[in-house]
DNA sequence: GGGTGGCGATACCTCCCGGATATCGGTCCA
DNA sequence: TGGACCGATATCCGGGAGGTATCGCCACCC
């Protein structure tokens, strides 16, 4: 199997319609029908049931959308890490590490200072990225590292370290009623009339049904907040650059958040062993 | 990048010799030196230093083996479980659960009976392999799930679930002086007189240097002890299929033993997660 | 109910690129 | 110094990937 046949199903597998595929391939219909054909006929399977008003995945077919994915995102790893390790070699040599925008308070500045000092240290090129996205870029090779946070990350198929649990507090509009309060508990805040938790977008770029808001980011999360549409429970590390408008609580039985670093498995970077040491160090 | 090219690199980058990487790969030798010479124009990077005599790795080029040899697994798991699942749908499916000759001791059966009771069990194809082989085996597709004991094996890249902890007992030949002692510990065989551990092959299929027998599996490493040419630390779970001309003490101060059910990430199998569940529940 | 438009398949042509053979040039060694 | 080894280069050939034109099928619709 031809990365560009992957290339080519998966672009039809998405868009369920060769014409579109074929736009987005930069090709003409007719050669992508025929690949796609001798596909299925190389790998004995039918991926696509096509009628002339419609294309379906087959079960087969789903299988190689989510396999054939993997194994792109693998072969662009692949590209893109040769590429960094030359530049790494006749250059000045770098880490790329992805975080959510907004997330990871004082801790990523602590990390980078630390790592810094040690000596052999590389120059660290920071990344932030939109929820649920670390995990693709660091299969893709686009970043060597990420800091993540349990439970709401997925970590499968990365290695981790754990670098401290906090616990999570609720941000509310800085006039709201429950902002003075010393702490509060999950069933105070479930159901804040009028502060519905937001919506954040799934994997494939989606939103889930439901009240509350949909949000990109948590420069956009606090804005809302701020205007009173929204309220969101988020690790109490948040506090230290919080918007004067805005007023934060301890939820007492919310849980604990926990900050891992990330890395690819396989990884044999010697900068990558060192910044994952000064982070466990810290 | 293409799998082809990138099969070439691999070839040509364990062989370090055009003449016989293009034997191993069936085509002619200037072909490929072509096609090496334009993967390194089209990434911009020398992966090869040769000379008319010899032929080395740059920095840039063991990484693109590394990662190339990941992307190549990614692309045969993708082909396997592609084809895997159109049989799964038109005939009877099946998982494949690969784990060590001669270990996982009466656990196998175990998990193999509970999960057969369940409504909606596939078959289950038990895969033997030898030490190491286990999570290439999950990473190529060839295998779906896997039983692991660590701290031997490594878990890097999949999902886990810890199903049992055991000590460890040291295999001797049934007439060895010690082999009437209640239990032992690691110093009382840290050195045992004639009776080395054996070495175990590395991933690359070559064995570090030491004293001690060369083994390739259980098999014959309970021969080896037998003859009393060697002695084992291996989970107690062993002890019954042991044979009789062989005898086992435990060893207290031993690190334990984890056996874990594994499988590679991002699976979407209903009977995987099936057997994983019945093999948490055991 | 026939016209129409959308969509995938088919037919056919072109040209690039992957493969083969022959040969060159450099390096080590007897 | 000549021969053996090995990767690079030159050159040719065939398959296949890409293009355009067109067909066949079906849903929809006036």
């Amino acid at each position: 199997m031809e990365t560009r046949e992957l290339r080519y199903f998966v672009a039809v597998a998405e868009e369920l319609h060769f014409g579109r595929a074929a736009q987005r391939l930069g090709i003409a219909q007719p050669p992508l029908s025929r690949a796609i054909r001798q596909l299925e006929r190389r790998l004995g399977v039918t991926l696509l049931e096509r009628t002339s008003r419609s294309v379906t995945l087959t079960e087969a077919g789903s299988v190689l959308l989510v396999e054939g994915r993997a194994a792109l995102d693998a072969v662009d790893a692949a590209d893109r890490r040769t590429r960094r390790a030359a530049l790494a070699s006749t250059g000045r040599p770098a880490l790329v590490l992805v975080t959510k925008a907004g997330a990871a308070g004082e801790l990523l500045p602590k990390l980078l200072d630390a790592y810094a000092a040690e000596p052999g240290a590389v120059t660290v090129d920071v990344l932030l990225c939109g929820v649920g996205e670390q995990e693709r870029l660091l299969r893709d090779g686009r970043a060597d590292v990420a800091l993540l946070h349990l439970p709401f990350d997925s970590t499968t198929g990365l290695d981790t370290e754990e670098l401290r649990t906090e616990g999570q507090v609720v941000v509310l509009p800085a006039g709201h009623p429950l902002a003075r309060r010393a702490h509060l508990r999950m069933a105070d805040v479930a159901a804040l009339p009028g502060l519905p938790m937001p919506r954040w977008p799934s994997s494939d770029g989606t939103y889930p049904d439901g009240p509350g808001p949909q949000v990109r980011d948590h420069a956009q999360l606090l804005q809302l907040i701020a205007l009173g549409r929204a309220s969101a429970i988020l690790p109490e590390s948040c506090r230290v650059h919080l918007r004067r408008d805005l007023a934060a609580v301890p939820v007492l039985d919310a849980p604990a958040v926990t900050t891992v670093i990330a890395w690819p498995p396989h990884s044999r970077s010697l900068a990558l062993a060192g910044l994952v040491r000064a982070a466990t160090r810290l």
